[in-house]
DNA sequence: CGGCACTTGTGACAAGTGTCATATCAATCG
DNA sequence: CGATTGATATGACACTTGTCACAAGTGCCG
């Protein structure tokens, strides 16, 4: 089984390529960063690529992309995520862009090499742990204009530096802060901010 | 040379462990998922341990907490810090913590065999890119209650609950708030914890 | 002792935020 | 066509936050 690893961070990634390596049916054959390295090297080697391995939390372009890209070019490569943060959100959105596999970096490392093979088998595999907890948690409620406005109000901007990134007026965010903080029964901008980020909302 | 590898995240912990038994001079004989674990190992068997590996961010008990308790307990013992942020913070409490290497998981797989060979022969290892940010930043401006009120208020808490929780009036909240915001040129109360994240310092 | 720094608290004011009712306009549907 | 819907905007109001000046209390140092 070859494998194409994407991690963006170099101590990881070579180590889980010494730990994947160390199994007979499994070779990693290449590796990346971000996503956009991965295109670049799919582009050129896709027919030697089994499975693809990806972290989902990458700069440039992140592990969600990746896959929606993968699907879309490639579909017959199947797509695992690995991911650091336990979030329904996460999961959703890998599962709407097709991924075939969703692992928490928390998983015992033996779990790796058995998803992969299941995987390779036509099989899905879903961290149990989180499939249960987004079972449990609500869908994100949230519309893309309450998600961006949360996303920079997390970020320190005040009503009216929001509206200018956005080209709202200062009444129209604040009339999307106030909905989304009142769908997330938040007590203010701050708090549905930081409810969001636990969920994987923004 | 005998490693303990201290690591909260089971696949990274695996993985960084098949990676450095690679090394034909180095062997990790014992692996903890947080400093509590690796303390109540070193208590039995604190003698067969060169060298401590150890993340900073885990549940229970950090890094530089194990870190602080080794040199008091076990002062032979050199502690390694492994961390995922580049933040001049945390770099400032490992080194005053005691701590003779600090490596980010941003570096090369390679790097941390080499680091654990000059920390085994007594030199200190301190990542370049880091150490450059960490004298290019200024050190924490903050009091404790100062720290203390910015992680609240992160939280989404508003200055009557921080106050509740500080033991403090709703006036004093507000003075210590926006002195930290003066001190951190932010805009507001979220920029302020925002920026204070970002450097390590709450 | 007097002076000094530090902590905590108050009051006042301006600015920002949260909520709500309502208006406008374009797109859509029956 | 009229009705409905969704996105955007406005204005009003109460509340919260940010800033500042200042005061009272504590502990410390010379």
């Amino acid at each position: 089984m070859n494998l194409l690893l994407v991690e963006d961070q170099a101590m990881v990634r070579g180590a889980l390529e010494a730990l994947l390596n160390l199994e007979d049916d499994i070779q990693v054959v290449a590796c990346a960063s971000n996503g956009l390295v991965a295109k670049a090297y799919l582009a050129e080697h896709a027919g030697t690529i089994d499975v693809i391995v990806t972290d989902i939390q990458m700069p440039e372009l992140d592990g969600i992309g990746l896959c929606l890209l993968v699907k879309q070019q490639y579909p017959d490569i199947p797509v695992v995520m690995l991911t650091t943060f336990a979030r329904a959100g996460y999961l959703q959105r890998a599962l709407d862009a097709g991924a075939v596999g969703f692992l928490l970096k928390d998983a015992p490392a033996e779990r790796l090499a058995m998803a992969l093979r299941d995987v390779a088998a036509g099989r899905k595999v879903i961290d149990s742990e989180l499939a249960l907890s987004a079972l449990g948690s609500r869908q994100d409620p949230l519309t893309d204009k309450e998600r961006q406005a949360l996303k920079l109000a997390q970020q320190g901007l005040n009503t009216a530096a929001i509206g200018k990134k956005m080209c709202l007026s200062q009444g129209t965010v604040r009339n999307y802060l106030s909905e989304a903080i009142s769908k997330l029964q938040a007590n203010n901008r701050i708090d549905a901010a930081r409810i969001a980020a636990e969920k994987g909302w923004i």
